[in-house]
DNA sequence: GATGTAGGTGCCCTTACGTCA
DNA sequence: CCTGACGTAAGGGCACCTACA
């Protein structure tokens, strides 16, 4: 069954702020795990697996060996490439041999259609969607992992500590796209919305032109906008507001209040914003 | 203290595979 | 059954950081 997009019941909270803001994730309540799945206390080890009932790992070898030990904390310990599950082939040569059962589920396939020829085919693994689940509810806490954690994570599943760390790194990856995709969105209507401000104002300082050329009615003509910033609150208001504040506004390059997503003559780009 | 090296990790780009329409 | 699109697990390269000699 096809993962898809809906089935992550992924929605973000967006700003254009750069740390990437915590995913609000909607758990899909057909999803029979979501009920099921406890925190993960980041403190202890996990449990047991039985709350996750079947994990198929798609025959994954088991036993991803990770006993717990005081030092593994540490993201630069030397068992961290152990348990890291090596990242590129040279991390692969350090870790998990011996007693590591050889999952190395990175091209591996189930033993029974395994074999072929010693190619560098890599079987693709597809993850259970309890461990889909359990794994989005991790990222939901936390979106990286040390090392004692994806250890944790990676015998808790079933899988083996490689697999957890490229998959949290696929979800970053994911995220970022997501956010990057909304964000776009976000700048293209702050762009149409300065696009009609800018003809907005190209036609009124043309008519200003105009009526400059008829002096008769110069006296006559109502100021043009003029835009005040209360230095309390900086905020922009035009001159028929009615801000309560009691100093004097100051002027103002509207662009800068553009620029500064503040409300600048009826261009709020808050109200573009993105909400989750 | 400055420097070089090795190990660990994250991000990016890409590939390969599974699934679906 | 075939095929293209799409999602995603995984590989490889690179940059950065830290510990250590």
């Amino acid at each position: 069954m096809m993962m898809r997009k809906e089935d992550l019941g992924l929605s973000l909270s967006l700003g254009l702020s750069q740390d990437h803001t915590p995913l609000q994730l909607i758990q899909n309540p057909n999803s029979s795990i979501s009920n099921n799945l406890q925190r993960f206390p980041w403190n202890q080890t996990f449990a047991s697996t039985s709350d996750l009932g079947k994990i198929d790992v798609n025959s994954l070898p088991t036993t991803v060996d990770c006993e717990e030990e005081p030092g593994v904390s540490s993201p630069n310990s030397t068992i961290s490439s152990t348990i890291s599950g090596g990242k590129r082939s040279e991390r692969e040569g350090i870790s998990e041999h011996d007693d590591i059962t050889p999952d190395r589920g990175y091209s591996r396939g189930t033993s029974d259609e395994e074999e072929d020829g010693g190619e560098t085919s890599r079987k693709k693994l597809r993850l259970s969607k309890d461990q889909s689940a359990f794994l989005e509810e991790t990222f939901k806490e936390h979106n990286t992992l040390n090392p004692k954690q994806k250890l944790a994570l990676a015998k808790k599943l079933n899988l083996t500590a490689r697999q957890v760390e490229v998959w949290f790194q696929n979800r970053r990856a994911r995220t970022k796209l997501k956010q990057t995709e909304v964000d776009c969105e976000y700048l293209k209507r702050c762009v149409e919305k300065l696009t009609e401000e800018n003809r907005r104002l190209q036609k009124e300082a043309m008519e200003l032109r105009t009526l400059k050329l008829s002096p008769q009615f110069y006296g006559q003509m109502t100021p043009p906008t003029t835009l005040i910033m209360c230095p309390s609150c900086e905020r922009v208001a035009g001159p028929s507001s009615n801000h309560q504040h009691n100093h004097r506004p100051v002027p103002i390059n509207p662009w800068v209040a553009c620029a500064a997503g503040q409300v600048a003559h009826g261009l709020n780009f808050e109200a573009l914003r993105p909400r989750s």
